[in-house]
RNA sequence: GCGCCUGUAGCUCAGUCCGGAUAGAGCGACGGUUUCCUAAACCGUAGGUCGUGGGUUCGAGUCCCGCCAGGCGUACCA
């Protein structure tokens, strides 16, 4: 089906041009006051003044025109040139029957001609658990990429892709903490000053027997930046195995291995519990694209954009300034002559690019990094790995703040856990049913606690514009009043509870009626609602903001609360009782598939 | 210094890309609603120099220029 707005907007357009003004805009939009209508033309006043006549008249040549007699009452001009669309009850009825025909899309057409798209998000570190820090583009990018693929359709054409930290220094580093640790552990307090190498250090222990989880590894790192500050030597270990590594010993190279492994079992259970759709085939990370790495100096050079400065490897691209006001070099080649993140950014441009075909490439990464990416796209571009087909696209988002508007951190300053903060939000839960459901069973209380407790912590983050920080604040999130997940979660329980209470067959519903009436306000104003939803998907996957599907979803709920108030479903006679259970049907799917998009669960009680 | 982002009701924020009608929500405050499908709800009232000064326009929160405040970034971390 085709969304409303372009509907009208087609029609106006015919008019305009029927009267003389083909190729102007209709600029058709929802109104922002009933009193106007439900949609309404700005266009009109625009293309008066572009021939210099007068709005109001040539608004009702337009009129004349119109052609909208089967969805609309007459259409009205207002103000200096505005026409108001007021849909017919009867027109929305049927349109929204057919909505209620099409479970599957709920009426919303796919995409044309949809690009292959890359979605790259999450992106943790190997040997560190995931924190804070990585919850935004976790939850934004999943909902980026689950909302494109209902948007493009079938077949899919995004392309998950989690750029994980997984090589570099860092990897050296947990290496040669995790022996430390290991002789320590067996020789008591014991100084290891005395090894003085990492060649002697990794000889002392059989690097392939080594076991460990998640919070050894992470704490041995932290070890190592500690040992590194009393004994400098160790940092030469660091740079050693790492070099081990790359030259793919055997030994560092299984330790390797494991430590990915065990980082990214723990990654994948956040996903997990988060309800992310991120997995272990969609990991491609750092590490992937070493060998590529090189390639992306030579093509430089051979485009003749590389230069030496101060030692580096670097390409100079206009419009970049440095803080003395000299160009800003985009490095690539460190003096030392190691890559850095640039070169392997550049690399994964064009294995996307060039590998998996893709037409839009999208990096959802906080705010800070949008210097960044501005460089590497225009350095892809300028070397020629990108043309004008492709899309590349930096969404930066603002960062999570404490009470105290300063970064998240624990009341000891320490950087908060996700699987801590995850369990919290489903504990806080927990407790808010325990007071209000106590009756409920253990296990719909463990249920409802999970759903509640992480989709408040999306839905907080998600009903935000991504650009602005915002403040996590326990309580507002899970609050029950307000735009938060739980009233959303509620107004979902509650038309269930409806079809629960009733004992509706659905298909049987489905299959007794050819047609639906709306005559009370609360009714027309959810019906029409409903029928926006489309709108809605193509503004998300338009812009790339999830906060409009969030306010959408709380205006439908809010008409939903305020249509059950005043309109028995159960109580009401036959033929309007069928004709409110098909909204409250509508209703409950579009709430499941808009959440849905969000990545964040419905229940049928709470 | 330069660049980017932000500044809208007591608080949190939509609306700015693409200019349209009397600037919208939520929270909090105040008042009302429960013999009735989940009151985790609903209905109502109060509350705004849209940071600021100019400009463009029939029309500016929205576009242009200046200024103020805050955040972030600004050559070998990611």
């Amino acid at each position: 089906m085709k969304p409303i707005c372009d509907l009208l907007e087609e029609r106006v357009l015919a008019a305009m041009a029927a009267v003389g003004g083909a190729g102007a805009p209709a600029v058709v939009r929802p109104t922002q006051d009933g009193r106007f209508g439900d949609y309404q033309a700005n266009g009109v006043m625009g293309l008066a003044k572009k021939n210099k006549s007068n709005p109001r008249q040539l608004a009702e040549q337009i009129v004349e025109q119109l052609d909208v007699a089967d969805m609309c009452e007459q259409p009205e001009i207002a103000g200096p040139g505005f026409i108001n669309f007021r849909l017919k009850p009867e027109w929305l009825a049927g349109r929204l029957l057919e909505a209620v025909r099409d479970p599957q899309r709920l009426g919303v057409d796919a995409a044309e001609n949809s690009p292959v798209t890359v979605v790259d998000f999450s992106s943790p570190n190997i040997a560190k658990q995931m924190h804070v820090g990585h919850l935004r583009s976790t939850i934004i990018g999943d909902v980026i990429a689950r909302v494109l693929d209902f948007w493009y359709g079938e077949p899919s054409k995004v392309v998950r892709q989690n750029h994980v930290g997984d090589w570099g220094l860092q990897m050296g580093m947990i290496n040669v903490g995790a022996v430390i640790q290991a002789l320590k552990n067996l020789s008591g307090e014991k100084n290891v000053q005395e090894y003085g190498s990492w060649e002697k250090l990794r000889g002392c222990i059989p690097l392939s027997e080594m076991v460990f989880n998640i919070n050894e590894l992470e704490w041995q790192y932290k070890e190592v930046n500690i040992e590194i500050k009393s004994d400098p030597w160790v940092e030469n270990a660091c740079r050693e195995a790492t070099l081990n590594l790359q030259k793919g010993e055997p030994e560092e190279t299984e330790f390797w291995k494991k430590a990915c492994e065990v980082s990214l079992n723990a990654c994948h259970e956040i996903y997990e519990q988060l309800g992310v759709k991120l997995g272990l085939d969609d990991v491609c990370g750092e590490s992937f694209y070493n060998d590529r790495l090189p390639g992306v100096i030579e093509d430089f050079a051979k485009e003749g954009l590389l230069e030496e400065s101060e030692g580096a490897q670097c390409v100079f691209l206009e419009g970049f300034k440095s803080k003395e006001g000299e160009p800003l070099p985009l490095i690539v080649q460190k003096s030392d002559g190691a890559f850095l993140y640039a070169t392997t950014d550049l690399a994964a441009i064009r294995y996307r690019v060039g590998e998996l075909k893709a037409e839009r490439v999208i990096y959802v990464t906080d705010s800070r990094q949008k210097l960044h990416f501005e460089m590497v796209f225009a350095a892809a571009k300028k070397a020629g790995w990108v043309d004008d087909s492709v899309h590349l696209e930096h969404v930066p988002f603002g960062s999570v703040l404490g009470k105290d508007n300063r970064p998240f951190k624990t009341r000891s300053g320490e950087t908060v856990k996700l699987k801590g903060l995850l369990d919290e939000a489903t504990k806080r839960a927990r407790k808010i049913v325990e007071e209000k459901n106590p009756e409920l069973s253990e296990e719909l209380k463990d249920e409802i606690s999970q759903a509640v407790g992480i989709g408040a912590v999306k839905y907080a983050d998600l009903s935000n514009n991504l650009v602005s920080d915002y403040v996590f604040d326990w309580d507002k999130m899970l609050a029950m009043e307000g735009n938060t997940a739980p009233y959303m979660q509620y107004a979902y329980a509650r038309v269930q509870s409806i079809f629960r209470k009733g004992q509706i067959d659905i298909d049987e519903l489905l299959g007794r009626h050819e047609q639906l009436e709306l005559n009370e306000p609360e009714e027309l104003q959810l019906a029409k609602l409903l029928l926006r939803y489309g709108e809605i998907v193509e503004a998300v996957a338009g812009d790339l903001r999830p906060h409009i599907m969030t306010g959408y979803l709380f205006e439908l709920a809010q008409a939903f609360s305020s249509f059950y108030t005043n309109c028995p479903v159960l109580k009401a006679d036959e033929a309007v009782r069928d004709y409110r259970l098909l909204l409250c049907l509508q209703t409950a799917r579009t709430i499941k598939h808009g959440l849905g998009l969000l990545g964040i669960e419905v229940i049928e009680q709470m």
